[in-house]
DNA sequence: ATTCCAACCTGATAGC
DNA sequence: TGCTATCAGGTTGGAA
């Protein structure tokens, strides 16, 4: 679910209701592929904490405690990090939806799928994070902890410039699509805006990296820049589970020029939008404006 | 060093 | 109705 563009709509609404709350009581799933640390580890040592700051390092938050402790957090393909007075139907599966009446769709309550329920001290909504798949990843880090996954990530894409594509691009065979979702060249990008990106700078996806000329390269940073941009300002794309903390969809999705759209005519040229695997991921593109 | 691919999970949907 | 196959906003580790 979850690129640069949700991850940070997410960290700026929910920074509100996270710092300078201390946490009073705090509840998980059991042990499994989603905890990093234990989360017996997590229960014991988050309550009496005050959240000191949130910031976003590509599609992973960091949340600073007051005692130089850290929380690293990552979405995944389905993570949410929600307000218990978010009301929104993607919190909910199918049949949990169906055994509901709309009436009684007025609160959420956590499941077996909500993995982190953070509650505080001054009795102020908690703080969910649930995850369907489990792809997404929750660990305590030690005050001056380091972790390699953060340490590998590369300059934020959101101050992607043409010249570090271009470098970067050079001796690689691989599609240009595998070099804009690799972390460790850029941090955020994901198969939506990957995509989008490739469309608004008319490049093909499955194009060898290394057959870029620099003015190419430039005009796909420029896409980049504005796609990520234009979608934290529409709150992010809500297309299966995405939610903003308090509930809402983000409005991303409408703007969509390819992704998700095969079969569709492209708003530039009308001729249907393509789907093909590229990177291993599924990818779309228009045939005629992406020559 | 780079590229590829399977694996990690669960759920929704399309087709028979 | 039910079964099977396919697909999904991600990342990792190890093989080629």
């Amino acid at each position: 679910m979850p690129e640069l563009p949700e991850v940070e709509v997410t960290r700026r609404r929910i920074a509100p209701l996270l710092v300078g709350r201390r946490i009073a009581r705090v509840r998980t799933t059991a042990a499994s592929y989603f905890f990093l640390s234990d989360p017996g580890l997590l229960r014991r040592r988050l309550p009496h904490r005050v959240v000191a700051g949130l910031e976003r390092r590509g599609k992973y938050l960091l949340a600073s405690l007051d005692d130089g402790s850290r929380l690293l957090i990552h979405l995944g393909m389905t993570g949410q990090l929600f307000s218990g007075d978010a009301v929104s139907l993607r919190l909910l599966s199918a049949t949990a939806r169906a055994a509901l009446t709309p009436e009684e769709q007025t609160s959420f309550e956590p499941d077996i799928h909500t993995h982190l329920c953070l509650h505080f001290a001054d009795g102020e909504p908690p703080v969910y994070l649930r995850d369907v798949r489990k792809f997404g990843k929750l660990l305590l880090l030690e005050p001056g902890q380091r972790h390699a996954r953060l340490e590998r990530l590369g300059p934020d894409a959101l101050t992607v410039d043409g010249e570090l594509l271009f470098r970067a691009s050079r001796k690689r065979r691989t599609p240009v699509k595998a070099l804009l979702l690799d972390q460790s060249l850029l941090a955020g990008v994901g198969n939506i805006y990957a995509d989008e990106a490739l469309f608004l700078a008319g490049l093909r996806p499955a194009r060898r990296a290394a057959r870029l000329s620099r003015r190419e390269c430039c005009v796909l940073a420029d896409g980049l820049r504005r796609v990520l941009t234009r979608a934290i300002e529409t709150g992010g794309s809500s297309i299966s589970d995405y939610v903003a903390p308090d509930g809402s969809d983000g409005a991303y999705q409408d703007e969509r020029r390819v992704y998700g759209r095969s079969g569709e005519a492209c708003g530039s040229c009308g001729t249907p939008i393509v789907r093909r695997v590229v990177a291993q991921r599924g990818t779309y593109y228009c045939p005629v404006c992406q020559p």
